[in-house]
DNA sequence: TCGGATAATTTTGTATACAATAATTTTTGC
DNA sequence: GCAAAAATTATTGTATACAAAATTATCCGA
């Protein structure tokens, strides 16, 4: 399997601190930034993949200097390592990882959860209703991927109305992180059943701004999905090896 | 007034992801991120101060390249802006950022609160108790920055118990971005009184391994040492504006 | 003298160059 | 034929080079 090796630089966006550029061009490495972070989050490069600096420049269409100002950027958010003199890796996620991002992610979600029923509008409390229920309608459907997706968002819009810009911030990070575990295939009937139950309950928390409800709901929905991991990590081959080549990733088993 | 200006590059040490270098030596660019971070955490950089390339290159003794390897670094923490074209500049605090800060904080340090009860070790726990008897003598005497001091290393003590690295790397990070308030200063009597009185509780929960009370306790200090934060904030005059030149740092008034 | 336009200078962003380390291949000795 | 050593190649880390943008200085006119 193999994609396509042009990763032209589009629009993507960083929220690090980067000002309005006086004339429109960006600066180069958030843009790669960006992009592989997205990669590596969404596991288009696997966990160990090595990421030669050449090959990345080549895809990319950039030179050394902004690609590896990049590959800083994502060594110091904890998705790359880097080797001296041995460039860089895709980091691993280890069942001890998982293990340990998760009650912070808790903490966190149940904080945005107090603090979104103190100041969540009308508007944006419509809004996830309807993405509940057309999350319900995915489960319906058993359609894993849409469930997914419509979970994650509205969990990031719970974060949101919390207006919390650090709140934010950290959030994202840590769910880029956790992301990576990959988790999904291996949800059990039960656990998913258990855990759109917890959804119906958040809306109604929310609904009802019970901040303090709301707070314990998240943080025991989050210890449920840590469980819900635990397992498929366990259950799970492990992931198979993908490496960065001149024409693009290509599985290697 | 003017510091030396030979920032010499000893080995200060990252907690980002790098494996051990075969050959002893290090990546420059984070024993760059290392000292600049100190500067600015430490106030020794003042907010707003530009950061020229061309003079840290001289005084650090590098080249541009990894300087700047390390100003996206320290952009992705929060703790420098950059505008395209114009560089880089230690990032802002606004009280704002504090009252987004302090919650967040508020969270971390009650999850690390809780974890800690059910780790910490009889061995750590006696370090504490030393720490917080220290504490209460720079308390007595009325030594300000020592007790400050002693402060931030129980809290840090405390997280480091919890044994969780997510949560350490996180607080740190966030515990960097708040010490910039540098409130210290400007602590009123009660405050300090109120403060110290809930360290004790804090101790006091620990020893008897009272998770959820410690949790409580330690969101609530938090919450009320925001209070100080806020009120120091009012109070104090605009932060003197220190600039980066060939000779050192210099105060501009 | 002041304001604005133009020119010189500085500073930044990216690309390339060069040296050192690591990985690979070839050679050599047994 | 195989293992160890040597040589080759590739890759990385840092420094420098060059172009584009921003800043500063200069000039000119009113």
């Amino acid at each position: 399997m193999t994609v396509p090796d042009d990763l032209s630089l589009q629009d993507n966006y960083t929220e690090t601190p980067v000002n309005e550029p006086p004339h429109g061009r960006v600066l180069l490495h958030g843009e790669v930034v960006a992009s592989l972070r997205t990669m590596i989050v969404e596991g288009e490069l696997a966990t160990g993949a090595r990421l030669p600096e050449k090959v990345l420049c080549e895809q990319f269409g950039i030179s050394r200097t902004p690609l590896r100002e990049a590959m800083r950027v994502l060594a110091s958010e904890g998705l790359v390592v880097l080797t001296p003199n041995r460039g860089a890796t895709v980091s691993e996620v280890t069942a001890d990882d998982v293990d340990e991002m998760f009650p912070v992610m808790g903490s966190l979600e149940s904080l945005a959860g107090e603090m979104a029923c103190e100041r969540i509008t009308e508007d944006q409390l419509a809004e996830i209703r309807a993405l509940h229920y057309q999350m319900l309608l995915h489960y319906r459907r058993r359609e894993l991927a849409d469930y997914f997706s419509l979970n994650q968002t509205i969990h990031g819009k719970i974060v949101g109305a919390a207006a919390n810009p650090t709140l934010t911030a950290m959030h994202a990070s840590l769910e880029g992180r956790i992301r990576r575990a990959r988790y999904m295939a291996n949800t059990s009937e039960a656990r998913w059943e258990q855990a759109v139950k917890e959804h119906g309950e958040i809306l109604e928390a929310l609904e009802t701004r019970d901040g303090p409800r709301l707070a314990s709901i998240l943080k025991q929905h989050l210890k449920n999905k840590c469980a819900t991991v635990k397992e498929s990590l366990l259950k799970t081959s492990p992931p198979m090896k993908t490496s960065v080549t001149r024409n693009g990733l290509s599985s290697v088993t």
